[in-house]
DNA sequence: TTGAAAGCGTTACCAA
DNA sequence: TTGGTAACGCTTTCAA
């Protein structure tokens, strides 16, 4: 049987009122006796609120939805344990849907979640909607409905975001390969569109400008952001001799090109010096280990939920924020000089 | 403005109670013109039923509740995300919920859970539950009042149940040791009451003893399933010089004991032949490629929602599947003969 | 310091 | 074929 508020106030001998007022530390002119007998008997017997009655009275669902294009790879996987606890931490679910990067699939999915009641939506958009142009998603996102905070994508219009600085990130990475005297640096990007790829690689181009190194439209390679991706390119890469640094935009592309590699009876790191990016476990585990761009997930997480719950509160100005990256620096960078 | 029933109601000039009927297609015996107009000013302000309002009516909420020791383990975010599929195409939506592979947590998520109204639970249970003895869990088991499948793990009781075959598994991984001479091998399984661990063991030892080897204690290493857990075993096996190979039963922990080895300017393959556990995709990519046992994580997700399903439309006799287990052949295994 | 009672938006039972 | 109304469990206002 399910303890009540009304099964406490008979127990207790006081009213409902009484009892929600305590257990919600609302009123603390209860007396003394009441309030510890009240929460004495909630404790023992265990007592939880029924969470769809405090919506239903509230008019809030307690409820988030977190959007984003696929659980499985670990960059998504980190953020979402992030988003959940800080979620949970201020009482709220974290309900959770894919859109397995498929921008339609999204289109749908929030309009449930809107229809579910959710109180708000953190989302991490689709490279697909992004690859249909900055202004296509713009479009979209000024049509929905409901508090929400933009995740891990820009947008030029005034609303609550939060990114990662892969400008940064680019710049960082390419400079770490031009400090040890490369000069002909290959850059391995998401494909045209892909959400913070241009940036990346905007990062990488100034870079190369502000050390007197041309920049080589060649020396682009464009790819998925993952394993097979890199397993693809890398091939087209070693078709250029001049080539003996590689920036991999994503630590999974680079893990592709290793196995390739590999396959080939040759190993990547003889011929290139390299620098990875997400700064995954898995780099430590590599020899040579891995130089990579670390960022800091747990804190996009938490930025995301904070702003949300800004917004939530009614804070109307958006903030757009960018997040600082790091240079994590291991060992798959050989100085050539 | 938000559109209610008893709006819908008003304006068509009706009572709720018939807005209800119709808009839930309940009652065939309403009016055509009654049933037209309510549907038509349902459709045309876009009318969505408020879910609190009816999870508190119906005390249900086409939602199951999904709980995972941790979603950023790769077995598990691969679980989740075939749950979610499969629960979204039979309209129920997944809630996620991170127990850290505490018990405590575990068990507060599940009440919380139930009320809020979740139709059912899907629990992939924590280590620490089971560590403290299968009559404990049994009895936490037993006290879960709502629909729910038992999930990656067994119980004695007369409960909905799906599992990997570990032992399977287990010996599956032996035998390919010993097929390729190898004698003193090497386990590392999980810490004391792991979940599925034991059953590894076993079929580790039966295969032992199939093949006419002794069971050695002294070759039984326990550890933590992540990377850490293997990083800091290796040193223990390494002061067996008899040990020529090694059966990790969990791939995180094998890539520890590389990162640990590398760290030594030692290399882990030059001295052990290997096996690994769950077929992660670095298998791939690391050199050699590790052979490793492969669990069909889509099929345990999809089972797991049948089952629960099946439970929801009120079947009664609980289901105990077994999911078989398949070894994949790479190139961690030298033969010493 | 406390309680009664009116919602919150649905569902479902019972009458009409 | 319909409608009144009591739940569902909680919050909140107003009075006492």
């Amino acid at each position: 049987m399910k303890l009540t508020m009304r099964k406490i106030a008979e127990m207790v001998g006081v009213s409902v009122t009484t009892v929600s007022l305590v257990l919600n530390d609302k009123n603390v002119r209860i007396t003394k006796d009441k309030k510890r007998q009240i929460k004495e008997v909630a404790r023992k017997y265990n007592y939880v609120p029924n969470s769809s009655a405090v919506s239903l009275a509230k008019n809030q669902s307690n409820t988030i939805g977190v959007v984003v294009p696929n659980i499985n790879n670990p960059f998504y996987s980190a953020l979402i344990k992030a988003i959940s606890d800080d979620l949970a931490e201020i009482g709220y679910y974290a309900l959770t849907i894919n859109t397995d990067d498929n921008h339609k699939n999204e289109s749908k999915q929030i309009a449930q979640l809107v229809n579910r009641g959710v109180d708000g939506i953190l989302l991490v958009p689709t490279n697909d909607l992004y690859a249909q142009g900055q202004d296509v998603a713009d479009d979209f996102l000024k049509h929905i409905q409901i508090p929400f905070v933009l995740v891990n994508a820009d947008s030029e219009l005034a609303i609550n975001q939060v990114n990662l600085d892969s400008f940064e990130g680019g710049y960082l990475a390419t400079q770490a390969l031009v400090d040890n005297s490369h000069r002909h640096i290959a850059i391995v990007t998401g494909n045209k569109g892909y959400v913070n790829a241009e940036n990346r690689l905007n990062g990488y181009k100034q870079a190369l400008g502000d050390n007197g190194i041309p920049f080589d439209d060649g020396l682009v390679f464009r790819s998925d952001y993952d394993v097979n991706g890199g397993y693809d390119i890398i091939e087209k890469i070693e078709k250029n001799p001049k080539i003996t640094a590689i920036f991999f935009c994503n630590d999974l592309m680079l893990y592709g090109a290793i196995k390739r590699t590999n396959e080939q009876k040759k190993n990547l790191f003889d011929l290139y010096s390299v620098v990875g990016y997400d700064d995954s476990y898995f780099n430590e585990v590599l020899n040579p280990t891995i130089t990579s761009i670390r960022q800091d997930v747990a804190e996009l997480g938490r930025r995301s939920v904070q702003i949300l719950r800004r917004q939530l509160e009614g804070k109307k100005r958006p903030i757009n924020e960018k997040l600082q990256v790091s240079l994590i620096k291991r060992q798959s960078i050989k100085s050539l000089s």
